[in-house]
DNA sequence: GACGTTTACGATTAACGTAAGGATA
DNA sequence: TATCCTTACGTTAATCGTAAACGTC
C-alpha cells in the first residue's frame, strides 16, 4: 500500500504525459520501451499517490478525467524545471 | 548502480534542501524521521541521478558545493510546483 | 475472436535500519 | 575521544515482465 507520501518521480509524471497525449496505455509503453502491465502500475501509483483517479477506464480504451486535465499543464511545467535542472548543472 | 534515468524524486528534493538548510546530514535525518544512512543514501542517489556532487565532504560537516548552490532554488521551484499540483487535485 | 487494460505472480532491483568504520577537531 | 558522515550487510518494500483474465468492439 501506497500512502500521501511525496513518492512521486519524475518517471511517474513522463508517463502520466505520454499516456494524456497518446490516450492509450499501450503506445505509452512502446514509446517508453516498458511492459504495458508496468505503465497501468506507474499510473496506479500516481493516482494513489495524489489521491485521485486520473483516467476514466471505458471498456476498450480511456480518456483523461477531469482531475487529470488540471495535472496536464502542472506536470508539464514540473518536468520542464526538472530538465532545466539537469542542463544547469551538466555544465 | 543508477543511470542517469529520470529517477528523481520530491523526497530527494525534499532531503536535499533540509540538509541544505541545516549544512547537516543528521539533523535532516531527524526532522524527516530517518535514520542518517538513509538520508547519505537518498543524497548520494541524487548526486547520481544528476551527474554531480551537490555537497562537499569536509570530515565533521559538509556545505554545499557550487552545483548544490545552484540547485537550490530550482529545487524549491519544483516542490512549489508539487504542492501545487496536490492542492489543485485535492478538492 | 481481436484489441486494450487489469490482475496475479515470481524475480530482480531499490530503500531502509542497525552496526561498524573512517575522518576531523 | 566525541561528533558526524560513510560503508557493509541483512531485511523489507517497490518495480518489472510474463502469463492469464476481463471488458468492449
Amino acid at each position: 500500500m501506497r500512502d500521501s507520501d511525496d513518492a512521486l518521480t519524475i518517471d511517474q509524471l513522463n508517463t502520466f504525459l505520454l499516456v494524456a497525449k497518446y490516450s492509450s496505455f499501450h503506445i505509452a509503453a512502446e514509446k517508453l520501451f516498458l511492459s504495458q502491465p508496468s505503465v497501468t502500475s506507474r499510473i496506479q501509483a500516481l493516482e494513489n499517490d495524489l489521491g485521485v483517479t486520473l483516467f476514466v477506464r471505458q471498456g476498450r480504451g480511456i480518456k483523461l478525467s477531469d482531475q487529470g486535465e488540471k495535472l496536464v499543464p502542472i506536470a508539464k511545467r514540473i518536468i520542464g524545471m526538472y530538465h532545466k535542472a539537469r542542463t544547469t548543472l551538466e555544465n
